[in-house]
DNA sequence: AAGATCGTTCGAAAAACCTGAACAATCAAA
DNA sequence: TTTGATTGTTCAGGTTTTTCGAACGATCTT
């Protein structure tokens, strides 16, 4: 397994993030991971085959979005709130706060 | 040519939004209307196709994030900012204050 | 080792996107 | 009030993305 790709703090940028949080599937990803702090892939149940979900934390790793480390056979997630922070700041704790508390429990889109 | 459609400021939903904005040129066009108020479609200079932006205007327009008159042949687009204002309190307001000064000349993503 | 678990990669099908060409609506001018 | 110019939309197509199941790779447990 190669290792896994983080982009630099300085690296992300808005439209990467505002693509990410782009896809229901992935908002509700992050959602969840503002509640729990990390999680693994699995954990997160979403109604997407296990290979749209690899997919889709690729998209959110590349974009920066979220942190990934691995632990055993899981990969760990969790939000690089600090960096976005700096990066973007406020961007992350709006859309956090104003997004319902609703979870995707069906495709949409 | 068909009425143009608007939802209501209630069914507007942050995945649309978010879905919206995800994308480089029509950031850019929400950019460039923060700056504007109100623009024809042609007065935007992206780099696609005239049928593509229209394409990338009705997204915004169904996701709620700009409003839309007609005027004579031109159609005048303007930020929906109260509307999403009261929708997602400072989404649209911190998106752009991140958003660098820089406009897309090239397709990107 | 074998088996189980967790996630990635691969190839193909489905959906979405972008484009040029044709069309519709409006205005201005003759 | 036709003709022409301007502004956007719609349509058909080719290209790109997205999604999925199946196969694979890595790691832990037994």
């Amino acid at each position: 397994m190669r290792p896994i790709h983080h982009p630099d703090k300085e690296d992300i940028s808005l439209e990467c993030v505002l693509y990410a949080l782009g896809d229901p599937v992935r908002l509700a990803i992050v959602k969840r991971l503002a509640i729990e702090q990390e999680l693994s892939c699995a954990a997160i149940e979403v109604p997407v085959a296990k290979s749209t979900l690899s997919h889709h934390f690729k998209i959110l790793r590349e974009a920066g979005v979220i942190y990934c480390r691995k632990q055993g056979t899981q990969h760990m997630n969790s939000l690089r709130q600090e960096d976005l922070s700096d990066r973007f700041p406020g961007l992350l704790e709006t859309i956090l706060s104003v997004a319902e508390a609703k979870t995707i429990t069906s495709a949409e889109r």
